[in-house]
DNA sequence: TTGAAAGCGCTAACAG
DNA sequence: CTGTTAGCGCTTTCAA
């Protein structure tokens, strides 16, 4: 093993003080050219490499960006990375993630544990059970430490902080008027338990859209999922209660699932009870993800733009970071729009 | 703003030395019952974290793994995650991720962020351009600066550590005969350039197979993807590409894939050609993922369990951390198997 | 033009 | 039982 060269040595080899290096190899005016040329060519020729620890606990500064999202397999979330990463490095921010893994403790662990020399601030999507909880101790804290943090997608509204969301209530209410205007009259809802707001407020877009078009509520058109995590065993629920009520509601000729999965939960039990897609009943989903364009037939969604919420919420960050003095907290909304596919004529 | 507190303040502020105050909150018994409760007491009240980052200087330790993945949107790294974390926690170890994006520039920048300060070790799938340029100085590197390495999936022999792998041969082997004990005699292949690791053993185990089974290899059924990133576009040619061969080769009964996009892209091809799935043609696909789950007809695949391959990984990794001497390097394989769903009969 | 020294927050050997 | 001191690698002020 090769351990890594440090100031020191390079300083005790060639003869000079520490500082002399340090300046030397930051190009400083203070040095001489000779000390200059003869420590730079040294320090190359070793590869000298600064310690970032070192350099951290002297600046709080680390260049690098934390990101903690519930789970890695919605492609929503890879969506909102590409956009981070994409941005992040072409300010020269780096960029590391952490999985919460939708439990509220691994979301503190993984907020301590970056917030301690690893990153300079954090853009965060909230787990289910913190949303659950509604316990925001943890994040306040850090932002009252100092490190910003900027929330997306899952948000609270009691934490204060910079937000960037699409909005949920518009974006139902865009995929509700799509069933409509194609006729479909009896529109099945499968969302989220309330407290996952983003399904809560996709719920008050379909009760709006419903409202506009002079389609009276009818609750067991309702479909609220409790997921807190989508395990086998979970999905197979969704497929029973979807037919379930497909069952007990033959006059259904419209779906919205409020993300992709249970979209593609539907599909499939549509397709088990020889029900025509798009002809007797059309169904759009919320995510464009790999599932909506590979499903048969491919699924028309509500597209959130994750790559443009990950830009944005990249951004509010490396403002905030590089602006010490207090920018009042802002919320973005990134419009939403709809990929129209076959799943819906 | 709360700056966080410090062992000096402490010690100022009940009147000890900064080393008794440190002590006293290890619970060290060298130090006094009252000076102890005292400390503690303060210190929970004031909310005392230690400062990692000075940690990490003195201790060299992180007690955190990184992990660097070619992209986020494959289910099967999302599973070699899920495996890593799991194993992890149970060691009280973090787990800190990042993405390479198939390019060699940024796996060299996420390896050198990462590997000062950050973390005590890496896990790592190499991106496809590294493989492509055969340059693991950034690993080698490393690895000599006694940062232990594991090496997952994509990896490579000319770097010495430890690595998981799944045997590539033996699985595609597997598909193919499955296909063949169906009946299927004349079996196209999609995979992709040679320089990828995992396509170019897939091949050789598709070509044992048949061998094997006296089956003449055709090597006008082996389509070969060039596929640095899957674009829109490029799937788009990858159909392009299989739909040429199908018309050419009419007689073709089997398609086995090497991944589960370009089974995805077979199965919409040959939909589209009105070709019964299984009846006329038997598709196969390597990686368990999402899509095949949901595909219409779903998938039969090759499962590469890569929570396995997490788990092993970061097993490996711990042990590693653990034995400062030199435990030989190994090569652990995990085992592959058929899962059987509607696309082949 | 160069270097000594202090300090970032913490630990640990050693002294008292 | 408690404190002093040195040191991890680096930056920066101040003095020479």
């Amino acid at each position: 093993m090769k351990k890594r060269i440090t100031l020191k040595q390079i300083a005790k080899e060639l003869n000079y003080s520490i500082s002399t290096v340090s300046k030397a190899l930051k190009n400083s005016p203070e040095i001489g050219i000779d000390a200059k040329t003869k420590i730079q060519a040294y320090a190359k020729l070793y590869n000298y490499k600064p310690n970032n620890v070192a350099l951290s606990l002297k600046n709080r500064k680390t260049k690098t960006i934390g990101v903690i999202i519930p789970e890695m397999v919605h492609y929503f979330f890879a969506k909102v990375i590409i956009g981070i990463e994409k941005f992040a490095k072409k300010k020269g921010y780096n960029v590391i993630i952490s999985l919460s893994n939708e439990s509220f403790e691994k979301e503190v662990i993984n907020i301590e544990t970056l917030v301690d020399g690893q990153i300079d601030g954090l853009i965060i999507s909230l787990s289910k059970e913190t949303l659950l909880k509604q316990d925001f101790y943890h994040i306040n804290e850090t932002i009252d430490l100092d490190i910003p943090i900027i929330l997306f997608d899952r948000i609270s509204s009691n934490v204060y902080c910079d937000k960037v969301i699409i909005d949920d209530v518009e974006g139902a209410k865009k995929a509700t008027n799509h069933l409509i205007q194609n006729g479909r009259k009896s529109i099945l809802l499968i969302t989220t338990e309330d407290y996952v707001s983003v399904g809560n407020l996709r719920t008050t877009g379909y009760i709006q859209a419903l409202k506009e078009n002079n389609i009276e509520l009818d609750t067991d058109l309702i479909i609220k999922v409790e997921d807190k995590k989508s395990t086998e065993e979970e999905l197979h629920n969704i497929e029973e209660r979807i037919n379930e009520v497909l069952k007990l509601k033959s006059n259904i000729d419209g779906i919205f699932a409020v993300n992709e999965i249970y979209a593609a939960s539907a599909l499939k039990v549509l397709k088990k009870n020889n029900i025509k897609i798009p002809e007797e009943v059309g169904v759009i989903g919320f995510t464009d993800g790999v599932i909506s364009r590979f499903s048969d037939p491919s699924l028309t969604t509500v597209d959130q733009n994750g790559e443009k919420i990950g830009k944005q919420a990249c951004k509010l960050l490396i403002e905030r970071l590089n602006n010490t003095n207090n920018i009042p907290y802002q919320t973005k909304i990134i419009e939403t729009s709809i990929t129209s596919r076959e799943s819906s004529k």
